[in-house]
DNA sequence: AAGTTTGGTTGATCTGAATCAAGGAATGTC
DNA sequence: GACATTCCTTGATTCAGATCAACCAAACTT
């Protein structure tokens, strides 16, 4: 199995390793950074550094120490925590400019896996705790993100504790198709009609609290209703979203 | 029914509702008014005033503007969100130094209701924004209090997601034998043996995603198998904690 | 003290999703 | 081009927890 690799530890001192110029950065004005001055962001960028990391690596595992924090400058993770018996629950999905690790906390509460290659620019978490404390404004706007990913795992808990299979799988559609549209540059409307989905159906059911074979039947049955078309494995097509939005709030 | 009552409006200008001293709060310490200076803290005390909340009274209404934030002082609190037709889901319990409401929002993502009487000490929200973003500090408590309530969440999604019913009702008795026992003075071990709960089993089941006849009926077997005692409809006796720690662990 | 209400338990039955099982289609390998 | 391998779908069966239904006990009325 390639996937599930350890990462070696970052070295901080590693100079070639270090951000030139963060001003060419594409995420920077989505990224916590945003916002940063020009000087701040010349010291912020000295301290990280970016690296590659391949579809199935883990970047973070749950317990171990929390070592790094970094931002996801493009491909998508998942956020998982597991049982003793290997049951795992992805806890959320990371996009490119979102920010990932645990500031401020001894041990990582879960675990980062890449489900597409990625690239992330990882900081030391100690290294970014101090620089974070000394600036307020980066430590506003990672209040701002964190309170926003609570309202998000708040909305999630209600799926898993109160949704049907379809009702699950709908709102799992919609909200891959909100994220993946703002991905790009346009701070798009109403999400992408046509997306391909960095999840497989084992992913999709550790999301949804379902079994694969629950996630396959459901899928197969919006797709006989006409609201969705699935053009092969990875990719969803929403035909109808009106009726998907109504499927997925009961409406 | 006497529940579910709106409050009034608060009342910034009330003069003789403002706190005259912050330094007798009981929660002080706990709360995130922590660490701020003895003159930040008289500023912050006239911005709030205290409030007593009857039980059952709902303190935030899910998608009403976010006018007010504050922190419980006594009793303890659900927050909760809910679908069209009515299912609910409990996505935290708020106890004594706890924080409710969302700054930096427009519209409260959530509800929030009193399980027992309850006094609280109430901010306007943009108030409290602004007061926040002026002091750095207090923005650092509210950060930690978030990331530590965020790791809480993901928590919660792996008990709703993967858990069976057992190990559900394991799960929340520890939690609130353990946070329970946090409200006192004594920064407790390992959590109460024996407390009073704060929900009905309704409300235990809109916590854990179950019905309440399936609440009962694992209650019954844990009591049954020696694990808890329940002298009463809302007292619990945890008779083997390890047992009901392997239990919620599945170890 | 009898009647009512509220909250909880327990039993019988049903059902949505899990599990078990078999195939199928795309992709990789030699 | 045959043969794995991986991922997905679909069918048959089972089962945990929901639903339906009756009852019980404590607290509240009168």
């Amino acid at each position: 199995m390639p996937s599930d690799e350890r990462l070696p530890r970052p070295v901080a001192t590693a100079t070639l390793l270090i951000m030139k110029d963060c001003t060419q950065c594409i995420v920077r004005n989505r990224a916590i950074c945003a916002g940063l001055e020009p000087d701040e962001l010349e010291v912020l960028g000295k301290l990280g550094r970016r690296q590659k990391v391949a579809k199935g690596q883990t970047v973070l595992w749950e317990g171990d120490d929390s070592v790094v924090v970094a931002n996801v400058i493009e491909g998508v993770l998942k956020v998982s925590i597991s049982m003793s018996d290997g049951r795992e629950q992805i806890v959320g999905i990371v996009f490119s400019s979102d920010f990932i690790g645990r500031p401020f906390g001894q041990q990582s509460p879960y675990s980062v896996t890449a489900l597409t290659d990625a690239e992330l620019c990882i900081f030391s978490r100690s290294t970014f705790d101090s620089f974070a404390r000394q600036h307020p404004e980066l430590e506003h706007k990672l209040l701002r993100r964190t309170l926003n990913e609570l309202d998000r795992a708040h909305e999630w808990m209600l799926v898993l504790g109160k949704k049907t299979a379809t009702e699950r799988i709908a709102t799992l559609l919609l909200e891959m198709s909100v994220r993946l549209g703002e991905t790009g540059c346009n701070a798009d409307t109403n999400g992408l009609d046509a997306f391909e989905l960095p999840l497989d159906r084992q992913q999709m059911g550790d999301v949804l609290g379902l079994t694969i074979e629950t996630v396959s039947r459901q899928l197969s049955k919006l797709k006989a209703d006409g609201v969705i078309n699935l053009p092969d494995r990875r990719t969803v097509a929403i035909q109808d979203r009106d009726r998907l939005q109504d499927i997925a709030a009961a409406a």
